[in-house]
DNA sequence: CCCATAGTCGTCGTATACGATTTCGTACTT
DNA sequence: AAGTACGAAATCGTATACGACGACTATGGG
């Protein structure tokens, strides 16, 4: 079985469910049915939970249980500004072992979500913002800042109806600045300028979504 | 007992027994044994390694068990590498938050560094740089970027004889640097410089360890 | 004398079982 | 009628037990 431990596929079964939106955030997660569920026991899924916990997707309770981490705008700021940093960070070390095939993959990702505006599908752009960014931050050759964007990531997808679908007006200036972006890691811009480029990049997606959330 | 759940002590036993370097890197953490010498029975202690693992403290493989992670010198360039972004994050939002008091605190504990610098003690040396930095970071309103830099600083305690009994010439120019920092922090600089200043001071270091190791 | 192979031992992985704790429903009291 | 206290069901936490896998070792063949 290629498919390695149990608890290796209990761990994959709920991040992918979560991720994609099978289970909710506050979702109520009761190992013994997930057990029953996967056909397995409940130990595995134990600590199938508890890696989840470290990685922040869920939270844990003693004796009371673990449900599916929420998206408390207090959370959200924290992991965007978290993310801002360390994607801002490996972008930047990523920045000159890009080749242009890949630039140009990027590009054309970021060409098609451009074509995006106008008939606007939320969780198309997101993907494909997906998509562009890991071109960018893939080559990080250090695995642990790599890993720290992963998990941004990861505790991002949560947000089943994607960032983009509550801040509908930061789509047109992210696909501006990703271009920007493009042009910088081409023109072998220095570190300093694309990692400052990077997070701005993201923090101005934060500052939209707060600047939102206080009018409303 | 206030101590919590069994899996909770296991995890903090063994994580103490880590940093404090009774397990020394390499050294085989076989579940029985200390499930044994805990008076636990093995399934808390799996699930305490785990989340040392996810920490990054130690490494585990199916079917083989977990040992203590190593100081693998790669491993240790990306380790200080990741902690100069995070702790530099940190430091800087943490900057205008610092009071006075703290300021004078951690400059007692600098002059303190410096006395040391004659009859040089790398261990408690590499002690006070600690209560240094937890001074200007724990200020830190983001408890994600928090934990990061605390894992950093955990992961590197492994190393028990410290930094600075690696590289004693680097002593002195880091208590420089600390100085200066606590100039910038006092003076109200601006938030790119205190990160710029607070990252480069890590990387010094790095960079102190990369030149030695080469030579060598 | 060295290498290959089979057997044994140690350790891990998971299932099952039982005690502990929480939560929810119900009945009783004020 | 509302609040409280008691009890039962659900769920978690841990121990024990057994099967599986890998690593050492000894023995036989080259």
């Amino acid at each position: 079985m290629v498919a390695g431990s149990k608890s290796e596929q209990a761990y994959q079964a709920v991040k992918a469910r979560i991720i994609e939106g099978a289970y909710t955030p506050g979702y109520r997660l009761v190992l013994g049915a997930i057990a029953k569920d996967l056909g397995v026991s409940v130990v595995p899924v134990r600590e199938a939970i508890r890696r989840l916990e470290a990685e922040g997707l869920v939270t844990f309770e003693r004796n009371i249980g673990a449900t599916v981490a929420g998206i408390d705008p207090t959370e959200y700021l924290y992991t965007m500004q978290t993310l801002s940093i360390v994607e801002g960070a490996a972008t930047a070390l990523s920045a000159p072992l890009i080749d242009p095939a890949a630039i140009a993959r990027a590009r054309a990702v970021n060409e098609e979500m451009r074509d995006c505006l106008d008939h606007f599908d939320p969780i198309r752009f997101t993907r494909l913002n997906q998509d562009f960014h890991s071109v960018l931050f893939e080559h990080c050759p250090n695995p642990h800042i790599l890993d720290l964007v992963h998990r941004g990531w990861n505790r991002l997808a949560s947000l089943r109806s994607s960032t983009f679908g509550f801040v509908p007006g930061r789509a047109r200036g992210s696909v501006e600045e990703h271009e920007n972006l493009l042009r910088l890691i081409e023109s072998g811009a220095d570190s300093d300028q694309i990692e400052k480029a990077a997070r701005l990049h993201r923090s101005a997606t934060l500052d939209a979504y707060l600047a939102q959330t206080e009018t409303a």
